[in-house]
DNA sequence: TTGTACGCGTTATCAA
DNA sequence: TTGATAACGCGTACAA
């Protein structure tokens, strides 16, 4: 059978459309008894709204779109999953759309063409508002600007890009890339790697911090890996880098030889999982997600019901905490 | 200003808003010269087309779902950036809902609702069609069966409920965990711990190919760790599981004392992070997620434009690859 | 080549 | 308490 409209119910039950439209709303202005017989009908013929219909004579969806670049981190994980909790508690919808899954090497450019397609049909109507997490410098400051100058409700989250006045929340990135140095110094590093190579704010923040940290305490260190470079850095090497699975391992495995005589210690954001080795230990500075989703979610709503938002436009969250990783070592 | 409509630029232009209509989607039959005319005065107002509008004009969305419990494993991150991707290649948008998301321990039930809100959404005219990745065992089946006699497109990925008439792609768990055990023999286990205790059709399916296996070679094992069963395994003992994150590494910290004297050997499925330690070697069997994601994405697809689906109602997909786990030691 | 008029399925504002 | 009717913004036969 085709699909039940009001109008069906509304013949069979011998009744005008709107007073099935409010009796299917629970609307106490409907005599119970019709009500009750409406929505019988309904459920026996197996009645489901057109929520398009409905959002587009309501103006309103009641969802909020997370937009992000990949799943490859942990943090991104959990900000999808604390963002969808905490909207959910809030009564809205929340959509993840991925925007850098084409990057898959065949297609140069339709990325980014999907981002601005996916952006876009938010904008149209589909959502209410947006979380942006950008990854790719200020490629596609282009593409926000219009939204943001058309108060479309947009808040970026974990990176922002440069010079755009909106809403942001973040981790305070700089000050726990001092931290995290300093648990590596403390560990006993005599020199530092530092790979943090990615173009985001994010990333940059933690380079400024680690490189601030390092030369307050006269820590040589190096960005990039040279023979004469690693010479410097004594014999007990930290390498500091914002995730295990992108940076870290790679690159240990890719420059092992160089590191034979030497003992590592490992400093990175948000988790390690499995074994330290080949590090001695593994300091790890625990990005607080719970809360990043929380006020990213919260600014968003108060951009979509129109509430004056807070006056601080950039949210710099706290980090959670900062720990050594478990090992699972059965001695 | 307000949101730009059809009829606002109809009037600047003074055309009917059925031509500026047109010409926005680039309709040859309207003269080249309006056409460009009215484009330019679309863009120079920040013009965007209402979605909501234009769908329930069309009667279709060009959008799927992608509904799934969490992104807590490799597998399942996988399956959104690849169903993402190829969706995107075949004219789609996908969007990611997470059903799971509610399970911080705050409010038993509301998970469940809230999944069943997802699914009504979606079949409501805000998607042409879903693909599902349920998780706790049949718990979802009544909800999905109205959807299904209702035929509404829908696709079960990785795992499905017992006993529901729909298109499902799953991978071939049973003689992919038979192999997997295989190779655990190969590397000189005398005996297994079996860690599958999900109650989905996947882990239930790698469980019997991994009992068969065993039984087949004679070799003991057993599926809960008392002191006597841990006797009967021999000093080599291979513990085979869906995940490293979930299963193994807590189990082993956890019994950590029972291990000392044993050699270990882990087998798992999708991928291993970081240091095989505290075993021998580490086994993994990799799932397809490439081809999961393309064969679901195709046969949601096929529903929506009422293809003829193939006969085939269900789709196993082989294991990828199975592999030692890499390891980072310097030495 | 452009305009008219109706449909998409709901909600909301009247009037009855 | 219920019914008629106008939005919501757009697509599209059909007519001009």
């Amino acid at each position: 059978m085709a699909k039940i409209k009001l109008q069906d119910i509304a013949e069979i039950c011998r009744l005008d459309i709107s007073t099935v439209s409010r009796a299917l709303r629970d609307d106490p202005v409907v005599k119970s008894g019709t009500r009750k017989r409406i929505q019988k009908t309904a459920a026996s013929l197996g009645y489901r709204p057109n929520l398009l219909a409905r959002n587009l004579a309501g103006g309103r969806t009641r969802t909020i779109w997370l937009i992000l670049p990949s799943l490859d981190a942990t943090i991104d994980q959990q900000l999808v999953r604390h963002a969808s909790h905490y909207a959910n508690q809030q009564d809205y919808t929340l959509f993840v759309a991925l925007h850098d899954s084409d990057n898959f090497g065949d297609l140069v450019g339709r990325s980014c063409e999907h981002y601005r397609q996916i952006l876009e049909s938010a904008a149209q109507g589909t959502a209410d508002g947006v979380i942006v997490v950008p990854r790719r410098g200020a490629d596609d400051a282009y593409l926000l600007k219009d939204l943001i100058n058309q108060e479309f409700p947009i808040v970026f989250l974990d990176n922002h890009p440069d010079g755009l006045a909106s809403s942001a929340v973040t981790s305070e990135n700089e000050s726990g890339a001092r931290e995290l140095t300093r648990r590596c110094l403390e560990g006993g590093a005599t020199g530092a790697i530092l790979l943090f190579s990615e173009p985001n704010t994010a990333a940059q923040a933690r380079l400024e911090g680690t490189r601030a940290e390092l030369r307050q305490c006269g820590v040589p260190f190096v960005e990039q890996l040279t023979p004469e470079g690693l010479e410097n850095l004594g014999s007990c090497i930290a390498i500091i880098a914002s995730s295990q699975t992108h940076h870290i391992l790679p690159f240990v495995a890719k420059n092992g030889q160089h590191f034979k005589d030497k003992t590592l210690i490992f400093g990175v954001f948000d988790d390690w999982v499995g074994e330290p080795a080949p590090a001695k230990t593994v300091y790890v500075a625990v990005q607080d997600a719970a809360a990043m989703a929380k006020f990213a979610i919260d600014r968003v709503i108060a951009q979509i019901e129109k509430r004056p938002d807070s006056v601080q436009r950039m949210v710099r969250v706290p980090i959670l905490e900062f720990k050594e990783s478990m090992t699972y070592r059965t001695q």
